[in-house]
DNA sequence: ATAGGGTTAG
């Protein structure tokens, strides 16, 4: 276009007038798409001169750029160049309404227009589509006078877009009866509508009616088709007709792109990228989306870095992926270089570009940037920015703030619900997590599996059998039983509830397992005594795709102590840094610890503990002040006790020290230790049970007044225990 | 008037 601009202003008198004015208009319309209002004003110097500018085609065309660039001087020139505004002057200022977003103004002119044609209807009905009034557009459609097919198309696009896909293809057939011939864009809308309804059938009747006209080698015909056979997971069809093409253009690349994302190859989907004849900001911004999404967001950053470098001007849709991927890796300072970014572009009121920036800030921990970002971002603000402000102040477990801003949304989705009951799981408020569960059923919403998720591991941490349960039968009628992540759930709450059968039944059909629930299977194994099971287990998942992790290892050797297999759990942690390529964490050293305390290799553990490479948990030395006390060990107790009132101010060791005395009988020290105890002000925290009993949990302490109704409970006690002996 | 790209929860 640029070569053409060129010619054009080198133009001579020689070249006819005709020709020169058909150049014009095409590179005015050119030009205002891309927005090159530079350019557009130098050529409307140059026609001025060349005594074009008032030539009716030419006029309208600048009007159009002029209102395209919001440029109000300008425009306001221009229309005085008008004598008074007729229908087509007319139809450019509903069109330039409608891209600004003022409805009511489009509206007005529409009412006060004298005539009216074709298009004066279709940018009206269109305008009030792209901004939702789905009832207020279906109304002047039904009164246009005038019908064509690009009048219909538009109005069944609008319904698709609006979310009505079948709306759209009911009026499709209502314009078939009209007798008005569908065309190429037709078709590609009814394809998208066809996506969007998931069915595969209707897509294949209306392939056959674009077979019938043949339209099937239109190029957007085509595009669209590929992206309705990936949408529905036809891979192979999708990849049939993109070979088959012989015209391809960048949407058709972008596209197939798609095609080895869907089968997670980003490798050959980057390929296809770097190979791509030619790149638009769609195709970058597809590539980064695509890092971002599928869980490689350093390489969407360098991406994005790579596209300001190489000049092309990043879209919203970058930024917002862009943003979204330094949320990620809770890269803050990259974060907010592109947040200044989109201050300079000044798209800080995008709705997509804003919430992943409130997201960034509150990842990272910086709630009150984030806040900024909320209430700065544009005044209607959508459902989305609501839930990542309402995320963001679970996440930094600022309850208060997420409940008031909760409280204050008008417009609730089940993400909203998801989000304030993750917050209150975060703080381990698992009674609050049930509670805002049941609100939200009450309020009508149904839960999704993230919220199954969420909830079930709260039942799992008040190992709430009866809760879980209940939650299993809604699980069932809703078919998520077998969504990795509510099975996973399921199992861990049957679990840590002592149920291991159930636990069992339901790892063993979940076909696509990963990492976490292997964990979680493996983990409950062993913590329920059942060490060897467990390490079976471990063996048949190295024998599946699944890799290790750090958590599965842990497991591992907390079942190997459990069980007594020393010299099995000393070598799976020899080959963790060999073999699986994990660098053990005190967690880890704190189990072997464990595992050489309590089979009595006190010296072992001990020399384990001192040549550990980071600082030891208080814990390790908890397990081994254990060990010596089983194994009688007063001099090492001494040593393990000191360290451990060191590292943390809790009673635990002094407990253990003061038994391991007591043992010994010497009881002298027993009383020094308690006395100890006492000036540090530290008290044994007495152990509890609880049973469920209906909807209510009931807490028994071993120390104190134990339960609010231990009284009656005792005296009950009492009369059975008399019925007991009459009996 | 169209086909390809965007944000939040687990």
């Amino acid at each position: 276009m640029k070569s053409a601009y060129k010619t054009l202003l080198n133009i001579n008198s020689r070249k006819s007038f005709k020709m020169c004015l058909y150049n014009s208009i095409n590179l005015l319309k050119d030009l205002s798409n891309q927005r090159l209002i530079t350019q557009g004003a130098a050529l409307h110097g140059c026609l001025i001169k060349m005594g074009m500018s008032s030539e009716r085609y030419i006029a309208v065309k600048l009007l159009n750029m002029y209102l395209n660039c919001r440029k109000s001087f300008e425009i306001n020139h221009m229309l005085k160049e008008f004598n008074g505004f007729d229908l087509v002057v007319h139809n450019c200022l509903i069109n330039a309404n409608v891209e600004w977003g003022e409805l009511d103004e489009a509206r007005r002119l529409f009412d006060e227009m004298p005539e009216r044609n074709e298009v004066t209807w279709t940018a009206l009905v269109s305008g009030l589509l792209k901004y939702g009034k789905v009832k207020d557009a279906m109304w002047y459609f039904e009164r246009n006078p005038f019908q064509n097919v690009f009048f219909w198309t538009a109005t069944i696009c609008g319904l698709v877009q609006n979310g009505l896909a079948f709306q759209g293809m009911k009026l499709f057939l209502r314009m078939l009866k009209f007798r008005i011939m569908p065309n190429a864009v037709t078709f590609t809308t009814l394809i998208r509508a066809c996506g969007d309804l998931c069915d595969f059938e209707l897509g294949m009747s209306i392939l056959s009616l674009i077979v019938k006209v043949g339209f099937e080698d239109e190029l957007a015909v085509s595009n669209s088709l590929i992206s309705f056979n990936l949408r529905l997971g036809e891979i192979e069809l999708a990849r049939q007709i993109f070979d088959r093409m012989e015209e391809k253009d960048v949407v058709s690349w972008t596209a197939i792109l798609d095609m080895y994302v869907e089968m997670d190859n980003l490798e050959e989907a980057r390929r296809i990228f770097d190979d791509m004849p030619e790149r638009n900001e769609v195709s970058w911004s597809a590539m980064i989306a695509r890092y971002s999404q599928s869980g490689y967001p350093e390489e969407a950053v360098l991406l994005f870095l790579q596209m300001v470098r190489s000049g092309v001007k990043p879209s919203t849709s970058c930024f917002s992926s862009a943003i979204s991927a330094c949320a990620s890796l809770l890269a803050l300072q990259s974060g907010r270089n592109i947040h200044g970014q989109v201050i300079k572009n000044g798209i800080q009121e995008d709705l997509f570009v804003s919430s992943s920036l409130v997201d960034l800030y509150c990842k990272c921990g910086n709630t009150e940037d984030g806040r900024r970002v909320f209430e700065y971002s544009a005044m209607q603000k959508n459902v989305v920015c609501w839930n990542s402000m309402i995320a963001g102040y679970g996440l930094n477990g600022q309850l208060e703030e997420a409940k008031e801003l909760f409280d204050q949304m008008r417009n609730k989705n089940s993400i909203s619900w998801n989000s304030l009951i993750a917050a209150y799981l975060k703080i381990e408020q698992f009674d609050k997590v049930l509670d805002v569960f049941n609100e939200m059923l009450l309020s009508g919403e149904t839960p999704t599996k993230s919220t199954f998720s969420s909830v079930l591991c709260a039942c799992a941490s008040l190992a709430s059998l009866e809760k879980g349960r209940n939650l299993h039968g809604r699980i069932v009628k809703l078919g998520f039983e077998f969504d990795v992540y509510v099975a996973t759930a399921l199992t861990d709450m049957y679990c840590k509830s002592g149920n291991i059968e159930s636990s069992r039944q339901l790892f063993n059909r979940i076909d696509r397992r990963n990492e976490i629930c292997w964990t979680a299977m493996i983990q409950g194994l062993a913590e329920n005594g059942f060490a060897e099971e467990s390490l079976t287990l471990f063996e048949e998942m190295l024998q599946s795709s699944v890799a290790p992790n750090e958590l599965i290892l842990l497991a591992v050797l907390f079942a190997c102590s459990h069980c007594g297999l020393i010299d099995k759990g000393l070598y799976y942690f020899n080959l963790m840094e060999k073999v699986y390529n994990i660098k053990p964490i005190d967690k880890h050293y704190t189990c072997v610890v464990d595992m050489l305390s309590r089979s009595g290799r006190l010296s072992e553990a001990e020399k384990f503990i001192t040549s550990m490479p980071c600082e030891p948990e208080a814990n390790a030395w908890a397990a081994l002040l254990s060990g010596c006390k089983t194994y009688k060990d007063e001099k090492l107790a001494e040593k393990a006790a000191r360290k451990l009132s060191e590292l943390e101010d809790k009673s635990g060791g002094f407990v253990l020290l003061s038994n391991v005395y007591a043992s010994a009988g010497r009881w002298l020290d027993v009383l020094n230790t308690r006395k100890l105890m006492k000036e540090k002000g530290l008290k044994k925290i007495g152990g509890c049970s609880w049973i469920e009993v209906g909807n209510h949990v009931h807490v028994f302490f071993s120390q104190d007044g134990s339960h609010t109704h231990s009284v009656e409970i005792f005296g009950i006690l009492e009369l059975l225990k008399s019925e007991m002996v009459i009996s």
